[in-house]
DNA sequence: TCACTGATCGTCT
DNA sequence: GACGATCAGTGAG
């Protein structure tokens, strides 16, 4: 098993932008009762405050409760009738605001589902917000934990330097769509979006 | 490589 | 009652 350190709260930045930049590279490990499933944060895109593509923009709901918990919490809500997608809330308590998870470079515990056991479908087994919280078992159980917390979803520092990081428009999102708010690890295969703009 | 479509359901209008 | 921070499958060029 990878030798993991979880990541404090007082590690995060408390500032979207900044933590979606300090999340490249980071771990996310859900230690599951079939064994622990770890994977490399190679990809994310910033909600801001004021971001009217942001869940929290019209205020706070019973749905988005959780990205105004303090930094580090998760937020977890469902889209399109089959997905879940997995956010980091961001900022101080109170304030609504998130990063949010679009795929994972898988280190540990997805040999299992890579059914064909093809380097391809490693690669892409947490490639896009769906998939990760797929491969990665979460739902809407996991909305509103700390993971910064013991809990057994939680982040994890980096296990290996991170190359180059590029910023792009963000994916699937209409208003503000020219804002450059989504960030990727340079050349990284497990990246998703249209391959032109994942180089 | 791009465009289009169906699946499927919680949330808000 | 409409619509998504998606994905896989299909078909055209």
């Amino acid at each position: 098993m990878l030798p993991l350190r979880r990541l404090r709260r007082s590690s995060l930045p408390r500032d979207t932008i900044r933590l979606a930049r300090f999340l490249i590279g980071a771990t996310l490990v859900h230690d599951l009762p079939a064994g622990r499933r770890a994977g490399r944060i190679v990809e994310t895109e910033a909600y801001v405050v004021g971001d009217p593509a942001a869940h929290a923009y019209r205020g706070r709901t019973p749905r988005n409760a959780s990205l105004f918990l303090k930094h580090g919490h998760a937020y977890v809500y469902f889209v399109y009738g089959c997905w879940f997608m997995l956010n980091v809330s961001s900022e101080e308590e109170g304030t609504g605001a998130g990063v949010l998870l679009r795929a994972v470079e898988p280190l540990e515990g997805f040999d299992a589902l890579a059914v064909g056991q093809g380097s391809h479908d490693r690669l892409e087994i947490a490639r896009g917000p769906g998939r990760l919280a797929r491969a990665f078992r979460i739902g809407s159980r996991q909305d509103g934990i700390d993971l910064c917390g013991r809990g057994p979803l939680w982040l994890g520092a980096p296990v290996r330097p991170v190359g180059p990081i590029e910023v792009s428009k963000r994916i699937g999102v209409t208003s503000a769509a020219e804002r450059l708010l989504r960030f990727y690890e340079k050349a990284n295969p497990c990246v998703s979006g249209p391959a032109r703009i994942r180089k």
